[in-house]
DNA sequence: AAGTTTATGTCAGCCTTGTTGACATTCCAA
DNA sequence: TTGGAATGTCAACAAGGCTGACATAAACTT
């Protein structure tokens, strides 16, 4: 174990985000601002008797439309049976279209309807409504800082996938 | 819905980082990024067929040793019967002691045992190397952004409580 | 062309961890 | 002594992870 306040050299207060104390903060403020960042969609979604699954499918089919089954599975990191429970639900509810792919006839496309295209609007609204609050109280170099930290934590594959999610293709 | 681009005045460019864009940007993030937070701890609880609810009762337990079922109920935002079975598990493995409160002998005070203690910290250690690993590569300046940003977005409540988690007590 | 392999999607069933509701116990306080 | 608060237990249920088995389409081999 390291010691509280890295001791061997002097580069204490250089470092002094690095200790870790100041890392268990990091860490506690990641849980407790994930449960502010989910909580207001999850108010609505209750009230269509959906859950996080169903807001993370429609997020990304609308961000990505035309997207296929195969590349939201890699994207959302579940099972293929996990993810086609949400997206049955969704397409009988009539929020998402599956359409046959013409090349590979194997592989289906996702596409949000009018009624999907509502909801999601709904959703991210209501997400975007605290972050953007959260942006304007913090200013922007600290989202900044915000944005960069948080790429630094994701896996490095997502680092690529996450800002540059059109793949549409047909 | 506003516009991609608020377009009404012209704050523009002063104000990029409050686009749908770059709010959808930060949203992604938030969500890949916090993957990437519980990725090496769920790898170690598996081994020990534990989840993440008992990686946060552990944590928060040896954060603030003596702290009470019910604030632990308070600050995991959970129910008491979920939190229970998790407790009890821990209690049945030998990784946290309950001791019944001496001035209120309702009360149940938690303890990590030093079994418990040994697996909080392979937990914890290999969360804060990630954790160090993107503050190092963010730098001082993002880490700070990171944190103002998270703490404007958690609900306020916690914003108090996340830092000053010590309410030991007997 | 026929058979094999690979990619994709579906169905069935299990597990964790969240939820409610009902209820017992134990204790503090009025 | 009665009421309320804190804790714990039992039962039942739901969401959304998981694995295994399997169907179909496409691609590859022979």
């Amino acid at each position: 174990m390291e010691s509280a306040l890295s001791s061997h050299h002097d580069k204490g207060q250089a470092l002094l985000y690095l200790t870790d104390e100041q890392l268990r903060q990091g860490i506690e403020a990641m849980f407790f601002a994930y449960r502010g960042f989910t909580a207001d969609p999850d108010l609505i979604l209750e009230q269509f008797s959906y859950g996080r699954a169903h807001h993370r499918a429609l997020h990304f089919i609308k961000g990505a439309p035309g997207t296929t089954v195969n590349n939201l599975l890699n994207i959302l990191g579940v099972t293929k049976q996990s993810l086609n429970r949400v997206l049955r639900s969704l397409i009988e509810d009539g929020l998402v279209e599956s359409h046959i792919g013409k090349k590979d006839r194997r592989k289906r496309h996702l596409f949000l309807t009018s009624e999907g295209i509502k909801l999601e609007q709904k959703l991210s609204n209501a997400q975007r409504l605290r972050m953007r609050s959260a942006f304007r109280t913090a200013g922007p170099e600290a989202v900044a800082g915000f944005r960069t930290v948080l790429e630094a934590m994701m896996d490095p594959k997502m680092r690529i996938t996450y800002t540059n999610m059109r793949d549409s293709g047909g």
